[in-house]
DNA sequence: CCGTATTTGTTCGTATGTATT
DNA sequence: CAATACATACGAACAAATACG
């Protein structure tokens, strides 16, 4: 017991307790303890080390060593695995496994565990795994929210979540009224960037098929009109098509049905939602025995590997996708990070982070004659 | 993470995880670890020190190290979650998340939390996945093998996982040496009937293109000969084409067009390894302005959504995808419900369920002239 | 039981790398 | 950019406990 490393471990280990040191707070400096000592470097290292192991300090290379605030000393997270949730809308939904893929990718190369949860876009599935992660250990949350524009019965979990100093963020789309930290494409411009490129390939029919029940499509509509009001064109209101997730296997293909039967003013160019449904219209079109691009321009929306698969390659609108998850992995372990270095962060500046859309054009786009 | 006394820490907790190390086992002494990885004796003494602490080993001064046992540690695991681990080559590849979804979908319903780990096909990840897993407290594993065909490095782990009586099944293939529960659909007979398929339209000069670093590929393979031999028609070997992972984004299409130059015997048929493949050798035999299926008839595999994307239909092999995923997830918790129901059952009969294929006719196939 | 070799425990010195302020 | 603080790594020495002929 009278090992030197020993007498400066009581030594500090007693300036904790009787209160010298705070939570927070920084220690003496390692050669600071050195010349208190008398001892080597390595000494007060084992010391330290010790303590680190008990949980009485902690070290933050390059800042200090710090005294760790017991109080909270909940469970025996120092042996604990890192654990991060994942919740999305639909697992194979075909952009969100390449968002998890780069998600997962660079969590679990830093030792993070990956659960996943998909709610199949139902607020019931999310309320449950919310209460899950809320009942246990994990350490942070990236979640693609369920019905993102329509309210959610939700909220007071999330805000179960902040309480518990659990960090979350949104990926995609957020919900309004929590203002959480998110990182979203800049769907508006997307959507612009669409509708842009058919008027000025000389469209002026065009129309615009949007999934409404997450915000992902009501701006990317949002988009389409800015679009034909800067080119001072007027909008038909039936040239707008909005569907809902249950809808979505039906109605936008019988209402372009409706559309193409009507000859002689046919639409000459269509917004889509996304490539998934650009892929569906284009079905719907050769059943007409028409021609992309030459008797009607598409565009889609994601740039999956969709847009690549058929004989017309979509001119579509770039997604990050796996960029995005691991950028989402980044983020939330940097909110992890702060939420354990005491004080919370004011969050001053723009709690988000904004992909711009880019244009991908390929061949199911051209100029009118 | 690439620190020396990491890599020593990791290399020995890895025999600790497979096996190589029994608990109460003394392990290579200080000066022994030193001459084994080409370090110092302070950082054997670190790396040994981080383990002591996270409890896998203990010393004793004068007798030497040894392996901790952690087999009775403490754990209120009867209070905690019950967990399951999903194993997968590739998030995003596009049969996966449907089998995930049918996974997932089950097992939330029924309280269990899904943590997913994916491979790329990488039996270091698979390693350090395993060695992740058998570390955690997880109530069973789903596993689809990396690399089935060539022989696996990580058997210890598996072997480990039995010890430590956490059940596992493997799911599309299977490690042969370990003789594992498995669900897996009948390979040989889907590669058979693709190849029969086009046998009995005409075809006699077929391509047959095969992934053979899965035993998936190397089965179809199988069915292809077979097909062949049953009705007595000669292979060329030129006919065969085997790749890799690897070679997957180029070699098929090389081969391809170098076979489609040859103009006076050109092949009628293709047998593909999965839809995937026939969607890329499609936009092949395009830009050498052939038809399908009029000059070429094509047979994919897994009845993806794929195969219904392009202006061609793809005749191809139902996969049963989601189904797959959800008696998985059944199977794993029968499993887990008779491994705490204390005796073993000695798994007399087949410990496997083989899916059967069935041919899904659309208009990629088309009899010979 | 003794003595010696082996093995871990403690301590010092030195040097270089990397993160933070 | 420079100074500071912790992180990693090498080398050396002696102490204390243990194993074994």
């Amino acid at each position: 017991m009278q090992t030197k490393y020993n007498i400066v471990k009581q030594a500090i280990k007693s300036q904790i307790l009787d209160g010298t040191y705070q939570p927070y707070q920084k220690i003496s400096s390692e050669s600071e303890l050195m010349k208190q000592f008398g001892v080597s470097r390595h000494t007060v290292r084992l010391a330290i080390g010790d303590l680190v192991n008990q949980g009485w300090l902690y070290r933050e290379q390059g800042a200090g060593t710090f005294c760790a605030d017991r109080s909270k000393e909940d469970n025996q997270h120092s042996v604990m695995q890192k654990n991060i949730a994942i919740i999305t809308t639909y697992i194979s939904d075909y952009i969100f496994p390449s968002i998890i893929r780069g998600a997962e990718s660079y969590l679990s190369q830093r030792g993070y565990q990956v659960s996943l949860f998909s709610t199949n876009n139902d607020h019931d599935n999310e309320r449950k795994f919310l209460e899950n992660i809320l009942t246990q250990q994990f350490d942070g949350v990236i979640i693609e929210p369920t019905k993102s524009a329509v309210s959610n019965p939700n909220i007071n979990y999330y805000l179960n979540l902040e309480r518990q100093n659990i960090p979350y963020l949104m990926i995609n789309a957020f919900y309004d009224e929590l203002e959480p930290f998110h990182i979203v494409m800049d769907e508006e411009k997307g959507g612009f960037l669409q509708t842009e490129h058919l008027i000025e390939l000389g469209h002026k029919n065009i129309i615009g098929f949007f999934k409404t029940d997450d915000t992902q499509g009501t701006k990317r509509m949002k988009g389409y009109l800015k679009a034909h009001r800067k080119h001072n064109i007027e909008i038909s209101p039936n040239n707008i098509i909005p569907y809902t997730t249950e809808e979505k296997a039906e109605k936008p293909i019988e209402e372009l049905q409706k559309l193409l039967e009507n000859t002689e003013n046919r639409p000459t160019g269509i917004v889509c939602y996304n490539d998934e449904l650009a892929i569906k219209l284009l079905d719907v079109i050769r059943e007409k025995q028409l021609k992309v691009p030459d008797d009607i321009s598409m565009v889609g929306f994601d740039d999956s590997f969709m847009a690549e698969v058929t004989e017309v390659k979509l001119t579509t609108i770039k997604h990050p996708q796996s960029e995005m998850g691991e950028l989402a992995a980044k983020v939330i372990l940097d909110m992890i990070k702060q939420s354990k270095g005491s004080k919370k962060q004011p969050m001053t500046e723009n709690d988000l982070i904004r992909f711009d859309p880019e244009l991908v054009i390929r061949n199911s786009t051209k100029a009118i004659k």
